[in-house]
DNA sequence: GGAAACTAGGAAAACGATTGCCGCCACGCT
DNA sequence: AGCGTGGCGGCAATCGTTTTCCTAGTTTCC
């Protein structure tokens, strides 16, 4: 076994067994009729080669790759990672391998992906990223099967599979209805995205089903930690009282938090603290810690890689599929002693 | 071009062309003499078929596959992602395909993956991830060229490419020596930490060349924000003085701040702070943003990227290369208003 | 006008593995 | 002794492309 050997290949195999490259396969595949003894002779052989059969030409046969490709549409980002290791994680569960394309928001490098993945004869194709709104199909007509992860295409017959934000917006507020807050403000991320937008939209709406409002207008910006930190100067330059602020994501949360603290608010006694996400820097970070809304990402990842799979065994789920988020409370929303409930 | 079409072969191509299949590759790959006119006629029925070469097939005749195969030995990370842009980037330039494996430190996937990925025949690996220290090489006597990136091998005869720690140390140390501080104590991570350990080192060794030494011995601990803010409490307990503070991590630097402010300390007037990691997310949320080390991951997996297609090319670079880091400064060490100079 | 020199394109052999079909041999049965 | 049968393995086609070799036809030049 010395540097840089040539591969084996299975007429090697079938040399030292001393048989064909016929009967060799089969011994290796455990096909045909064949005595176990000559079998052994076989896999001894290819042991000895450390022979690999050769996938490429193993699948000119098979029509099969057990490949798929993997696009993210912007630059691989914190959020393309869990949906790309859940995915590859239930791939990898199915003997599949995962081509990685960075298409970073090109759509000239993304159609060039596209064309290299058809040409490597992938079995499917997985695109996430994150964006603004939901995202044109990569192609049309295309020979295999196509899954969207947590970015959606525009294209509602297409397979996507997107965390249900609306949803996880109404457990936070939930959450903090019942640990008694009902003066709740909304800080998030800018107005033009589309995430920003369906979580307003939820909190408000959920408020209002028990006839509340939030204590002032959701506060748009950005999605920073920065943008947290001047919120609160909005906030408490407002007239209208506040005990509770749910944030778009835990980077504003985390802005929040440090200012409130600046300003002698208390968290979570004067203020109760939901962001999104549940980014652990974050939310283990901050002081104190902060509840927050998981989208599970690597869950909604292994979801789309199994999706793909049951569509490439003929068995696609067109549509829209949303995901539960769900409600990680953290110190941010639980007063450390709190007061004991009167005795019954 | 309707939905789920079957892949066109060469043949379809050219017997809508009305040629030889022969004939038909050479138009397309430019090869042999023919007629300009034939050639047309050729890419014409190749384009409304929308055909592109099985690359499979292709590959088994050239011996090249014009794909590697990238292994993270622990779990896909924050570090790992910049190497895996980098180095996908500088293949992609050279038309190569990249197969991502998620290795999640555990050696029974890593060899499954490398049998896999030998299996597709891949024209080379890189290998990738953190570690407390170098690694058991993946194999050896492999049949394709392999880089370790970020992580180096424990065979020294193996290529790694790794980020210069000490000189980022030396960098760090030198840069508050010139805004005038000598007090410096040293905050990192895990003694047992190969990382933590070769930075301060590194801080110590070049403090003395100055005849000075750290304020006080390395507070070894772990890479969060809550260490940081443990570790100031230690700082001030001591009875050293200290006017910066050189940190093991941007997530240590960025505890430190926080807490040295909340001891009525400021950054950078009462003591200066640099990071390690220049991670962004830290570095701009800080208050004040945090002057950092860079490791330049990006261009690391860039270099590595190269030098495994040089490898391909039978141009291999044994050893291990370290990559220069850069001082990146931002407020944490710089006052404001700095007093002018004394006229000349 | 005939041979040499091109030119354009076809036929077929690779590449590595799988698989259906077929042949050969050793039995057993009549 | 002859035939049928079943167990083992070999042969060859096949997958899609590339590439080498070769042939038929057209020039060119003497």
């Amino acid at each position: 076994m010395g540097k840089l050997e040539r591969h084996a290949t299975i007429a090697d195999v079938a040399a030292l067994a001393g048989v064909s490259v016929g009967t060799a396969s089969k011994a290796l595949n455990g096909r045909g009729s064949l005595r176990e003894e000559t079998r052994k002779r076989v896999r001894d052989a290819a042991r000895q080669l450390s022979f690999e059969a050769n996938a490429g030409a193993r699948s000119l046969h098979s029509g099969r790759t057990y490949t798929v490709g993997m696009i993210t549409t912007d630059t691989i980002g914190r959020f393309s990672i869990p949906v790309l290791m859940g995915a590859e994680d239930a791939l990898g569960a199915g003997e599949m391998s995962v081509f990685l394309c960075d298409g970073r928001g090109d759509p000239i490098r993304e159609q060039y992906y596209v064309k290299t993945l058809l040409s490597r004869r992938v079995d499917g194709i997985i695109v996430t990223g994150r964006r603004t709104e939901a995202r044109p199909p990569i192609g049309v007509g295309l020979p295999v099967p196509v899954v969207y992860a947590f970015i959606a295409s525009a294209d509602p017959a297409d397979c996507s599979v997107v965390p249900d934000e609306a949803g996880g917006a109404r457990k936070a507020i939930d959450h903090l209805l019942a640990i008694g807050r009902t003066r709740i403000a909304h800080v998030t991320g800018p107005e033009h995205h589309n995430s920003a937008q369906v979580r307003a939209a939820a909190a408000v709406e959920r408020l209002a089903e028990e006839g509340l409002s939030l204590a002032m207008p959701p506060l748009f910006g950005g999605w920073s930690e920065m943008w947290g930190r001047q919120a609160v100067g909005l906030l408490l330059a407002g007239q209208a009282e506040f005990d509770a602020v749910f944030c778009g994501s835990d980077q504003i949360a985390r802005g929040v938090c440090d200012a409130l603290r600046a300003a002698g608010r208390r968290v979570p006694e004067d203020v109760a603290l939901v962001g999104f996400d549940n980014w652990d820097v974050m939310t283990e970070g901050a002081q104190p810690p902060l509840t927050s809304i998981d989208m599970n990402l690597e869950g909604l990842g292994r979801s789309a890689a199994e999706k793909l799979l049951a569509a490439i065994n003929g068995a696609p789920s067109p549509g829209r599929h949303a995901m539960p988020c769900h409600l990680v409370v953290r110190e941010s929303t639980t007063v450390p002693f709190p007061p004991l409930a009167p005795a019954g």
